[in-house]
DNA sequence: CGCTGATCTTGACTCGTTCCAGAAAAGTGC
DNA sequence: GCACTTTTCTGGAACGAGTCAAGATCAGCG
């Protein structure tokens, strides 16, 4: 949970002008992860009042580019944001609700970087997603049969 | 690259109807594997003449959800499909042109199928993708500087 | 052959996101 | 403080991917 300090230093350092919408925003992704814009937005309002969506998307694309938050998209839904970076963690999704949650590398500190075969493809990044139900939904649902919905 | 009878055969294992489209539609993904759903209504439509592309997108869910073909859907590009199901592979991503290509597991059989702590999820696949820069995409671009645009 | 429910067609429609352009506001370096 | 530049605002409009709904058609069964 940084502080308004905290996140304009990010903001310097990462060469980007501190301004009240980025700010909000920033501050917003640490203190929501995995947020969907439409939160973000709701979020950054409750903050500032009025804010263009407009402002959102383009802060968060500059954030995004920047390095300083994290974006994914999950089959099915809508962009979500973190900013936890740096880290090489991974996601549980669950299959029925959508909730995710973080989960450190399985395997070490330099984890799944690397295929068995790389083809001559320059990696830089290794993606998991733990494709799951959730403790409540699959209390609700028991078992997944036939195939799980998740749109 | 399966006959129209070994897809037929395919189909029915699955009990599903067997169809002009839907038989035309697993045909195309057997022989385009990663394709996008629009190449796949290209295909198809040049194989059959018009076909709806509602009846592609239903025939896709069909397929899926009988575990016939698998769907993948990379941050910032639209489902693509694949015939190869039952092994787990895995997948290259080229950040800058798209291009997939299939790898294997890198760690085993029973492969990553298990993130370190599962939060009481009920965890039934991990999808891992590799984003990096094909060859010819890293020639073109050296330095993948700044932001990769993979939109 | 004829029924019946699954499948396909048609066309409109939602959703999240991006683009546009000009004008206003605000941050930064001097 | 001022000028310069970037960012934001307004309010569109446009986009692509995917979905919905109603009716026509077809596969598979007896």
């Amino acid at each position: 949970m940084p502080t308004a300090t905290d996140i304009e230093h990010l903001l310097r350092g990462a060469d980007l002008r501190v301004t009240r919408p980025r700010v909000a925003v920033l501050g917003a992704v640490h203190d929501h992860p995995h947020a969907d814009t439409d939160s973000i937005i709701r979020v950054v309002r409750e903050d500032l009042g009025e804010v263009s969506h407009q402002a959102v998307y383009d802060v968060l694309r500059a954030l995004t580019s920047a390095g300083l938050v994290r974006r994914i998209q999950p089959s099915g839904s809508a962009s979500r944001y973190e900013a936890r970076v740096g880290d090489n963690h991974h996601h549980l999704v669950c299959r029925s609700c959508g909730a995710i949650e973080d989960v450190d590398c399985a395997v070490g500190a330099t984890p799944c970087l690397e295929p068995s075969e790389d083809l001559g493809f320059a990696v830089d990044e290794a993606e998991v997603i733990y494709w799951a139900l959730c403790p409540e939904c699959s209390a609700r649902e028991p078992a997944p049969s036939g195939s799980p919905r998740h749109q």
